[in-house]
DNA sequence: TGAGTATATTTGAATATACTCATATAAAGT
DNA sequence: ACTTTATATGAGTATATTCAAATATACTCA
């Protein structure tokens, strides 16, 4: 249990959590989406990994995660708690209207890789037209 | 939520909210009951209150520890993962067998006071005739 | 008031954590 | 085979956390 809190007590992991329960996501999803380094991204995804809430698929040169079954199977009341957690802080709302905006243009990592700031653009043009 | 998890990432702290959970404890107690030093004891204590999860209420030069009412209230399915998770690990189910000895035998402050080794030596006298 | 006691806080050393930059690995496309 | 791309990892640094020992504070009782 101790292992599990100490994992979730972090900001970046528990908006990692946030969008991952939406969707599984690759880390280049989640540099763009979040706006961490890549090597930060993937150090926070390996650690949510190692204890368990996150699992990971390759698909090809793609690593995507998710929340783990398991985890949500075995530690029900805490994954309620999660969500109920993430309704109410600003970060995690931002973070999954940027989430949004992303599926609902049909972007994914193909556009990421070909070109990165376009697809950042894209989503901040579309927050911007909201303000 | 961050700061919440933080504060229940650390396996002292954890053990502190099982027994607090049966019932209110000052800091003595604590330290008989768990092994813990003064200061650390009180360190961890005064996390737990900062965050929200304990409250404290002064009774002379005792202060007793509790489960905050408005913590369980505002987090009610955190609450239930944490009793869920204590009924598993053996360092909280044997704290638990500790504390119902240190009760059952009318042990309180003033029995720490006076002489605390012979609280120690009560309770570990009990164990061992149930080993 | 002064002595004694319960709790809190400070300090310093050891360890752990989060982050960045640079590089390694592994798969894909050419 | 060579290059590019997605992800992972190592090294280094800055910051945070933990603990024990010493000290400070707050209370009680004589």
């Amino acid at each position: 249990m101790t292992e599990l809190f100490k994992a979730l007590g972090d900001e970046n992991r528990l908006r990692l959590l946030n969008v991952l329960d939406q969707k599984a996501l690759c880390v280049c999803e989640i540099e763009v989406l979040l706006g961490m380094s890549q090597s930060n991204a993937s150090r926070h995804l390996s650690k949510l990994r190692a204890v368990g809430i996150l699992s990971s698929e390759k698909d090809a040169q793609w690593v995507h995660y998710k929340i783990s079954d398991d985890f949500i199977e075995s530690n029900r009341a805490l994954y309620k708690y999660l969500k109920e957690g993430f309704q109410k802080g600003d970060s995690f709302i931002n973070d999954l209207q940027r989430l949004e905006i992303y599926t609902k243009k049909g972007l994914n990592c193909q556009y990421i890789a070909n070109d990165k700031d376009f697809v950042l653009r894209e989503i901040d043009i579309h927050l911007k037209k909201e303000a």
